[in-house]
DNA sequence: CTGAAAGCGCTTACAG
DNA sequence: CTGAAAGCGCTTACAG
């Protein structure tokens, strides 16, 4: 009792309005088999004979069908959706990182829900597990600090939702997570600075609640100690990875007597404030001072002078945090994936 | 025949793993009716009696029950998805449209899928009609440029999908329309620098393809005008909205004979690049160059001087681009989604 | 104002 | 290797 007409040619003008998709009942009966055997092509069964399923991809293929997502996840009971749970107040990553997530997921047909969220709300765990089960998402992507809370992860684990971690460090097993390695970056950091000839060199962590700034400044103390240096306590300072933490930190650095020649701050926000000291303190950049930051955002190359720092491949690790999170194998070039040293004019030789 | 029971109650600990989600079918056998009346609720229709509903909707606050957006969405023929479809490179304004999208969705149920595209590419519109037509999204919001593409709003009329445009001007019928009214921004720029006292001032506009081009610089000539003053042909550049033309076409700028004494940028970016090239010319400012930018991004701050600029709420036009879209009213307060001037350290007195 | 039947477009569980 | 039946959790169309 077939009720409906197949689809007609993809020929249609605009104009003449929505024209019914094809449905898995209309490709099973051109292609002569059962919806069944059209359901095991989509899902790539290697129960179908090979003309079988040729036969059915090539009316597929010529009438355009594309199986309807909500009508597999109701039956799978689980969506194809992705979602984005981030806390990371940078739009430059947070862009970053949705674009390389989708570039992972492209042709697909996931697609990607954004869930910003804040961990000190009262209600932010239940809010969370409400999004992820009334939308069944397939997975879920964490961002720092968020990836760094372990009660996600824990009732993430519970209701039974994949989630990837990108994190500074490992904190979970490896299928759940992606590191960024952070301590790296701090390395080229330091090694950059004591090539130059620094020798009094300062830096301004970011805030001891999140674990890349300890990763950060792991590194670069262990970069400084490999050239025979070290971070002395009162060149030391902690910030709280905005603007107006950098300015105020690198105002008390600028006040020691005998100055540090040389900053690391733990990102670009930071630095750009410790310029901005800098510039209220009338101290040359980088001719008496030398200023390194993290993350390489789009602010680097505006800042004068520009910036000097680490550029973290964001986009390259959303890719393969979804890639992981679909189960594909890990591709690319590792050396992609690492933070890398980017030399511009905020730094020069140590006088 | 209830092969399922009632669904226990909310306290299980975590480790128990994931708990069925109560269906309709729970709610109604609860509630002693039939589903049917379960889903009157859900959906707001008058003819429930007034006992009833409120006996069905204790039972469903109870049990915390909501209803499956994908079950929904499959027998409503339209999802619960909403796609924000932009090719603004910008960072900071497309996650503000997505915080003020996320803030006109709260607690609707409805959630945001993204989907950056590219206009020039040959697959575009064929892209964005698989995307919106397998998804079956029940509206889109267009952002600058592609919602200033007539191909893309034929497209969505053609198969049925709601929309709305967010443009700098009107572009289609009320209902698909949030006018940011970039206007009134060029108009505050050329007042506030005619009130300072400047005569030769310049303009950098945006490329001649974006509408907010047009109407910052028809904003701004009319500001002038205003003021007994006028743009003079030599004092007007067209740029890229980018960092690097800002430097080329204030290069240009500065090397008149008169120097313009102000420079109103048509974005902050563009902005950015006159005050690298006014540093570039050894021209102080805003002691021999006033500037002004648009858009109040967060880079405005961060430059040095600060920059003067018009500040556009693009969070606030988020939210109001999704109001509009769900049918809600329109909401806040009216001068809170126009253009205003943010005065910073970047513009002085004429000498 | 309320409900039983059929259907949205898929997949699972079972049978052959 | 293939298919008929039942079901995912809702709504529409029809009856009363």
């Amino acid at each position: 009792m077939a009720k409906r007409e197949a689809p007609e040619t993809d020929d249609h003008g605009p104009g003449e309005g929505p024209r019914r998709r094809p449905t898995i009942n209309d490709i099973a009966r051109l292609a002569g088999v059962s919806k069944k055997t059209v359901s095991r092509v989509i899902n790539a069964s290697p129960y179908v004979q090979k003309e079988t399923r040729e036969r059915i991809e090539a009316v597929i293929a010529e009438h355009g069908y594309a199986p309807d997502p909500q009508a597999r996840g109701l039956a799978f009971r689980r969506s194809f959706l992705i979602g984005l749970v981030y806390d990371n107040p940078n739009p430059q990553y947070v862009v970053n990182m949705q674009l390389g997530l989708l570039d992972g997921m492209k042709g697909s047909g996931f697609e990607l829900v954004v869930h910003p969220c804040n961990r000190a709300s009262p209600t932010f765990l239940a809010d969370l597990r409400g999004f992820v089960e009334r939308q069944k998402l397939f997975g879920v992507v964490l961002t720092p600090s968020v990836s760094e809370d372990e009660r996600v992860a824990a009732l993430l684990a519970d209701i039974g939702c994949a989630y990837v971690r990108v994190a500074s460090v490992s904190l979970d097993a490896p299928q759940h997570m992606i590191e960024t390695r952070d301590r790296l970056g701090g390395e080229a950091a330091a090694r950059h600075l004591a090539e130059l000839g620094h020798r009094r060199i300062a830096h301004i962590s970011g805030p001891a609640s999140f674990r890349s700034a300890h990763e950060r400044r792991a590194g670069f103390e262990a970069g400084l100690k490999a050239a025979g240096l070290a971070l002395e306590p009162h060149y030391a300072q902690e910030g709280a990875y905005t603007f107006e933490s950098g300015i105020a930190c690198a105002g008390e650095l600028l006040k020691l007597d005998p100055q540090p020649t040389a900053i690391f701050a733990g990102n670009d926000e930071m630095a750009a404030g410790v310029l901005q000291a800098a510039r209220q303190a009338g101290v040359a950049v980088p001719a008496e001072l030398s200023v390194v930051g993290f993350d390489d955002f789009e602010i680097a190359r505006r800042l004068w002078p520009s910036l000097t720092t680490i550029r973290t491949p964001t986009r390259e690790i959303g890719r393969l945090a979804v890639a992981q999170l679909m189960g594909r194998a890990d591709e690319g070039e590792p050396q992609d994936r690492l933070p890398a040293l980017v030399v511009r004019e905020s730094t020069g030789p140590a006088r």
